[in-house]
DNA sequence: TGTACATCAGTGAACGCGCGTTCACTGATGTAC
DNA sequence: TGTACATCAGTGAACGCGCGTTCACTGATGTAC
């Protein structure tokens, strides 16, 4: 899936720009292959010829925009030397990602409903795994440092992320009471407050 | 909706438990109006009588899982006379909600991405508004008070809610490496530092 | 360079299935006098 | 209390529709000699 080279590579990336469009435009609902295909240009046995099923053009485009937003939160984090400038970095990362790409926010934060999530574990994991290992690492350092409070990972992953993947999924939702500017102003240092050291 | 009294209450009542039930037992993907009148034992006709459609029987379970989620939050925080505590019970009480109900969990964080969110959102408003509105009270006065910190009340609340929402979705997603019990002990001080002022 | 063959890419009509909803109906309960 | 009527509760076969998927096929590109 997702051929990096080879003759289909165009139609594979039409196919998956087209979704992502048809999911920020339509949503749920409006995610069937039929549309899919549709709206790519594509023809049905071609999308199947690229992908085994629409939950495969689903998980290929989630395992996509994952990939993207952990690369930018990893890097975010490891240009930072302290532990409180990653978090800042970071946490601005999430809300900065929101902005310049909400149909792919959208789409990481709305998708997993669909039953994808587990059928295709194994490519997804392979995506996130080694972006995965780059951000625990930065922490666990961060935490030998004596910077960052000892608390197990998850927890730690919690304070930080649960904040802003709360804020974009409610913005997503149609809340329109979320100034993602003040967000950016004021949560990266509260969140810090968190998960700072004593 | 949700007949207080009268001859079809103990029916509408047997189809909300049984929606309840397949949505955890099946997911989203079995939540289909047969399979839920099938469960309840009502006939489809009996479902429609007392429902206006499928949308309606998701829209008032998941007006009925949040007010009653939302109950325990507010008296939680309620019962609390010091900022510290009432935040710190506040999280205990969501953490606590979430191990006791986990249907009722799962549903309210999962379902939504249905379209009956936006349909039916005067009702599911109507059962919200209130009791929002004892929580808003209660922070504002200890704002007030000067015991929390003085940010926008939606940030405040991305900042409790946020991790306790992200760990329990993941946790109902399949993820077991989360311990609640020991969320319980080390998020409630974790998050008081985050909305504390100064 | 030309010819023969193999593989890859793409087509779209057709399929069966299960979904949400309707409807004509029967039975039970409540109300009037 | 008995009778007539109205409303509410419940039934389940039947509907049309759109979904995901298949398949026999054509055309384009790559490979061998």
């Amino acid at each position: 899936m997702a051929a990096k080279h080879g003759r289909g590579a165009e139609t594979t990336r039409r196919i998956l720009d087209a979704a992502l469009a048809l999911y920020a435009r339509e949503g749920h609902a409006g995610f069937t292959v039929h549309a899919v295909a549709a709206e790519s240009g594509a023809s049905l046995g071609s999308l199947y010829h690229h992908f085994k099923s629409i939950d495969g053009v689903a998980a290929e485009l989630y395992a996509e925009c994952m990939g993207h937003l952990l690369d930018e939160l990893a890097s975010a984090l490891t240009r930072s030397r302290t532990a409180r400038g990653g978090v800042v970095a970071f946490v601005r990362a999430y809300l900065d990602f929101a902005e310049r790409h909400p149909d792919e926010a959208r789409f990481i934060h709305g998708a997993p409903h669909g039953g994808f999530i587990t059928s295709h574990a194994a490519r997804i994991a392979e995506v996130k795994a080694p972006r995965m290992e780059k951000i625990v690492a930065w922490v666990r350092a961060h935490v030998a440092a004596g910077e960052i409070a000892d608390i197990p990972a998850p927890l730690f992953e919690m304070l930080v992320v649960g904040p802003v993947a709360e804020l974009t999924r409610r913005r997503l939702a149609g809340a329109p009471d979320l100034d993602l500017a003040e967000a950016a102003r004021v949560l990266p240092e509260r969140i810090w407050s968190s998960v700072r050291k004593a």
